[in-house]
DNA sequence: TGGACTATATCGTTCTACGATATATATCTG
DNA sequence: CAGATATATATCGTAGAACGATATAGTCCA
């Protein structure tokens, strides 16, 4: 088996160029957001619990857990960086009344508007890249049909 | 202004979550991702490099600044990565006969055995979330119109 | 051929996620 | 309603990997 043989376990040198191609415009978005997330004085995952804590829908306030729960991370991961951004006064946390477990987590207003600002940026940036993306994601699907 | 009220610098509520959403989606499809090569006893980011040397069109072979231009790394990062996967038998690194600053890459066809059982399953999982990715991110986009 | 540029490499540092563990509160069960 | 069990959050030490600063080797062109 040369080098240059594409025979690797029925896989094509077009999938691997479709997935990697996907990836790689993933990773553009992600850059992307990273840096501007650095611009704005702030790391890449307290811009994501920011968002998560903005979008989060239902009657109860979001918590530590919830966090955990939607950044896919430990529930002690999420302690420790709500702990940092309340240091950076970017949350506010509060007992619950119902559950003196649970502590209930808000933005701040320098938070929300921070957030305002990163999020028309990435609103824009979307608009933008949303076909890139897409059609790197079908043609994923079509080179596995 | 009350914590409950929407009125964000003229963003929504819906826009927050379509983008939290969004990332959602995203971070699933990328744990999956970080989970098999876990299981496949793989850092993610040495899948990628691998995925991005398949992946790789073009007549030269792929090189440690081709991997940073792919990965979105600085070069001294890749080159560090590529002697990670060197030391753990994954990549091959021969000096460019035309070019001797040049370091060519190759997968060694342990990493493409491995590489072809990841791919299978990646393609696998994107043809089932497919469908809620594109829906957020046109969610996204409406939301935005 | 000398100087500017490119490609790769090394070292020390930093950041953050994790594992292990701890504490407080809640809930369940008899 | 006491004790056992489960849930929610927090703390501490550790580790992986990316970075900045810097170094070295090779290429190219005036």
């Amino acid at each position: 088996m040369t080098a240059e043989e594409p025979a690797r376990e029925g896989l094509s040198r077009e999938q691997y160029a479709a997935i990697a191609a996907f990836r790689y415009q993933l990773r553009r978005f992600l850059a992307f957001s990273e840096a501007a997330a650095q611009q704005a004085g702030l790391p890449q995952q307290q811009h994501q619990a920011m968002l998560a804590i903005a979008g989060h829908v239902g009657p109860e306030a979001p918590t530590v857990g919830v966090l955990a729960d939607r950044l896919l991370i430990a529930p002690h991961t999420a302690a420790e960086l709500v702990s940092r951004m309340v240091e950076a006064s970017l949350l506010t946390k509060k007992r619950s009344a119902h559950d003196g477990r649970r502590m209930e987590l808000a933005l701040t207003s320098r938070a929300e508007a921070v957030l305002a600002e990163l999020t028309t940026a990435h609103l824009e940036e979307l608009r933008t890249m949303e076909p890139a993306l897409v059609r790197a994601l079908r043609k994923v699907d079509r080179s596995s049909a």
